[in-house]
DNA sequence: CTAGGGTTAG
C-alpha cells in the first residue's frame, strides 16, 4: 500500500458530504445542517414556484435554521402572491436576526414597497440599501426608481437613474410607465429622446408606453410618426398590445377611419381590441355596427363586459 | 437554489 493512499480513500468518504457545487467547506461551518438548509431552500423554492405559498411558509417555520437565501425565497413569495405585510414583516425579523440583507432581498422588499404604498418603509430600506453599499446594484436600483416614480418624486427617480452604471430595457420602460402614470408626457418624451441618443432600441412594451402618452396628450402627429416606427420595426404584426395601443389612439384623437385600419390589422383580436372598437363605433354613433360587431364577437366566442353594447343600446331609445 | 417592466373603460 502507498502512503498516502489511506488518506485519499478517507477524502473520497468525504466527497459524499460535499457541498453543492458553488460551495466550499469554509463558507459552511457545520456541513450536515448548512446542506439540511440547501435543501430546505429547495423544497421552498419549488413550493414557491408552484404558487402554494401557504406550504412554503410552514416548511419556514419548521426549520430550525435559515440563511438569507430562505428569507429572499419567502420575501419575494409573499410578494409576488399578494401579501405584503408578510413581506415585510419576514424582511424585520431577517434584520432582526443578524441576516445581512443581499440584493435580492432588497430588490423584492423595495419593490413591495413601491407597489403596495409602503412609502415610509421604502425609504428606510433605501437607507439601509446606502450604509450596505448596493445602490448600484441594477435590479436594486431599478426597485428603488420604480418607489420614487410611484411616489411622484420624479427628480429623485431621474437622479438615481442618471446614476445607474448601467441601464437595460427593464428600467427604460419602468421610467416610461411612472412618467405616464404621473401624466408627465413632456419628461416621458424627453427620455424617449435620451434613449434613442444612446441608441436603446424600445420594445413592444416601450411603444404601448409611448402610444398611449399620444393617447392621452392627443399628439396626433407624434403618434402617427410612432405607428410609421412601430409598422417598419414590426411590432404590429406580433404584438397585440402595441396593435391595441394604436386604436386606442386613433379612437381617442377623433380619427375614426384610421381606428377602424388599425383594428383590421390585429393579427389575432383579443377581448380588449374588440371593446375599443365597438367603444369606438358606438362613439361614432355607429350604434347598429358596434351591434353588429358585438354578435360577431359572440360568435366567435369572445367573452367581453357588456357595458359598451348598454351603451349604445341607451343611445338607440 | 433567490431579484425587475405589460394593454381597455367603468
Amino acid at each position: 500500500m502507498r502512503p498516502g493512499s489511506r488518506f485519499l480513500s478517507v477524502v473520497r468518504t468525504l466527497t459524499i458530504l460535499a457541498p453543492p457545487k458553488g460551495k466550499t467547506f469554509a463558507s459552511c461551518c457545520d456541513p450536515n445542517l448548512q446542506l439540511g438548509v440547501y435543501y430546505k431552500n429547495e423544497r421552498i423554492n419549488e413550493l414557491i414556484k408552484g404558487r402554494r405559498i401557504q406550504d412554503a411558509q410552514n416548511l419556514f417555520d419548521q426549520m430550525s435554521a435559515r440563511d438569507s437565501i430562505t428569507y429572499n425565497l419567502l420575501i419575494s413569495g409573499h410578494g409576488r402572491y399578494g401579501n405584503p405585510k408578510q413581506a415585510l414583516y419576514l424582511y424585520k425579523e431577517m434584520v432582526s436576526q443578524g441576516i445581512k440583507e443581499t440584493g435580492p432581498t432588497f430588490s423584492s422588499v423595495i419593490t413591495v414597497c413601491g407597489n403596495e404604498g409602503f412609502y415610509a418603509e421604502g425609504v428606510q430600506v433605501h437607507c439601509r440599501v446606502i450604509s450596505l453599499g448596493f445602490g448600484l446594484n441594477l435590479f436594486v436600483g431599478s426597485s428603488l426608481v420604480n418607489l420614487y416614480l410611484r411616489m411622484g418624486l420624479v427628480d429623485v427617480a431621474w437622479k438615481l437613474f442618471d446614476q445607474l452604471p448601467q441601464r437595460n430595457l427593464a428600467v427604460w420602460n419602468l421610467m416610461l410607465n411612472g412618467f405616464l402614470e404621473l401624466g408627465k408626457l413632456e419628461e416621458l418624451f424627453v427620455l424617449h429622446g435620451q434613449m434613442r441618443w444612446e441608441g436603446v432600441e424600445p420594445n413592444g412594451l416601450s411603444f404601448c408606453y409611448l402610444i398611449r402618452a399620444c393617447c392621452n396628450g392627443r399628439f396626433l402627429d407624434q403618434g402617427k410618426q410612432l405607428h410609421c416606427h412601430v409598422i417598419k420595426v414590426g411590432w404590429v404584426e406580433f404584438n397585440d398590445f402595441v396593435a391595441n395601443a394604436l386604436v386606442d389612439f386613433y379612437s381617442a384623437c377623433g380619427i375614426f377611419i384610421d381606428a377602424r385600419k388599425a383594428f383590421l390589422l390585429i393579427p389575432v383580436e383579443d377581448v380588449i381590441s374588440w371593446n375599443s372598437i365597438i367603444s369606438v363605433y358606438a362613439e361614432n354613433d355607429l350604434l347598429f355596427d358596434a351591434i353588429e360587431l358585438f354578435s360577431r364577437m359572440h360568435f366567435w366566442d369572445k367573452k367581453t363586459f357588456h357595458s359598451f353594447l348598454f351603451g349604445a343600446l341607451g343611445l338607440i331609445q
